[in-house]
DNA sequence: TATGAATGAGCTTTCATTCAT
DNA sequence: GATGAATGAAAGCTCATTCAT
């Protein structure tokens, strides 16, 4: 009688995190595009459910994924410890990032199609990691140790490219890594 | 009877022209998944038409590309001119090749989807152009130029990656550079 | 234990009253077919509540409606005042109703609609108004203003029709006046 | 081999027909609000179809229809025969749209809705009608016969609400007529 | 051979109504 | 009694692909 409302709330939380499951769970078999019908399956509710609880596909993904980017976007700062070279420290912070993006089947190339339906997606994504990355690029250019030309969006956007389509045929680690070496400053004398 | 033959043949020909100027135009605007239809209406022929020129959509694209592509290719070796650092050639060859994808809306996007649709056309690309780069990277490998560990696919398919998408916001070709610069070997006190 | 059975019908009724506000708010700008959920959301219940106090939607508009239907008939014996045309009256009257229709948004093409769910609705207007539509009509008739022949349902069905869709490009009063016109007996002669 | 286009459509109309016909089939059993689905399963073929005939519900509406409202249409003038009285000519005109609209069910609705998706349709009654209306409107009004203040549009707007919802309790036609007599012009001395 | 009409799976989205809490 | 989460039927629309003419 006290907690009526919350009785409900626990209720409902129980169901969204059925719900949150599920769709990771699709996400990984079907990508980030599966029809809702079959999340709906999957979490064993109708789909209007899925709809009241996250009304446009994107805000599914994000509630998906909110935890794990945050930890990425937390990440980044800690790595700038003294110590350590700034480039060293970006290097690592891009390795979280492809974590996260090599195993979301989709996300990659969904966050580049431009769909509006996106945008939201696209917005939370950048207005999280955006910041983070242009805080070790700057440090790493202001070090001297690489170019200074790039901005953090551009960068995210490359590694996020790179991670499309990431399989076995295809480490996209290991080109991110290329890349991330060529952001370094040529030797003085070249 | 055997001059109606030829005359078809001739007809045919000129139809299939047609149909990949039509298709050409169509891709540029409306990307390499316009609906098959749009491509039909352009050319002025009916959908069975294209279908049976090319069954499947690779095959379109493929024999809409298919110049391009061969005169990317064949353009490889005539850049590893003597007196040429091998990495400038690769990165002029690789130039070319961004050059080709990035004026195809969307044709970088499907190359990587991973759809077994596109295989045909994926296996094209690689059969192609993956030995042409192959032999530029080997010879600045041998030329203790750059790294010797990646393989010519995985940077093709690197570069093609960084090609979804661009646009004004995006310069899929400033990402490219760094990438191939990427490649360099550390300076030798590293 | 008496008491407490007064408190909640006291309860009950104040939020029976909010509803009907809400509902009638809600009817002024989305129509009287707008979403339960709307309407629940407006009066700040749940959508159960609604349909506890009413159980069809037909319940619900008669009762947001029900004062000023009441409201409508019971000015109808009043006009008939001894001195004034029967004729002049029943237009008199005719112009309350269409006053009262003209601004429910949607209520007069529902009440057309002959869909079943809005039968109480239909039967609830028919019971209420009808027999006052047909005190006027008769005295008129009577009186040897107007033709006999037109049951007072079949005018007050008209008057409903034409207040379908009234806006700012199609005046219904003037209509209506067409026609109460129209039912004045032709001069003798003609 | 001469006329293979000819073959076509004449195959083609063939269908068209047999689409037609189920659609004004279902329109009187389920109104031409219909779902798609509906009147695809009764013509017996797939709902694209319909799609590819009449792109939008307006399209197939006013295909079912159109012999019948152009008749409509071409009998106004001839109504206007000399020796006639010119609103007796607009009343058997009226009439004849009546016996259109009183046999569509939910066109009536449809024409007033305002839904946008139906402005196609009610364009083209405009159009087609409200001239003729006019016609017979001002011919009446010129020979004094009836009062002059009244738009056609508004005319067949009132006229079309009268028809809405047309069954066994209600007469519109009755209504109409009531109405049309309503224009006449109050004898001098009134 | 060429045509393009026909098919229909597949996806999205909305909302009346029910019922566990 | 009240709440509002859950349900799922309905409907719209698109396009790849087939196949009768």
């Amino acid at each position: 009688m006290t907690e009526p409302a919350r009785a409900k709330r626990a209720d409902a939380r129980r169901n969204e995190r059925t719900l949150l499951d599920a769709a990771a769970a699709v996400f990984v078999t079907s990508g980030v595009e599966a029809p809702v019908r079959d999340i709906a399956a999957r979490a064993g509710v109708g789909m209007g459910t899925i709809y009241r609880h996250f009304p446009t596909r994107a805000d599914l993904i994000i509630a998906v994924y909110r935890h794990q980017v945050e930890a990425c976007a937390d990440a980044g700062p800690a790595l700038l410890a003294p110590g350590t070279s700034p480039h060293a420290a970006l290097g690592q912070w891009i390795d979280l990032f492809v974590d996260f993006l090599v195993t979301k089947h989709g996300l990659a190339a969904v966050m580049q199609s431009g769909d509006p339906a996106f945008d939201t997606l696209h917005a939370y994504f950048l207005a999280r990691l955006v910041p983070v990355c242009g805080l070790l690029l700057d440090a790493a250019a202001s070090a001297g140790e690489i170019r200074a030309d790039l901005a953090p969006h551009e960068l995210m956007r490359g590694v996020g490219n790179l991670c499309v389509g990431n399989d076995d045929q295809y480490d996209a680690r290991r080109l991110v890594e290329v890349l991330v070496a060529g952001l370094r400053l040529p030797p003085a004398g070249a």
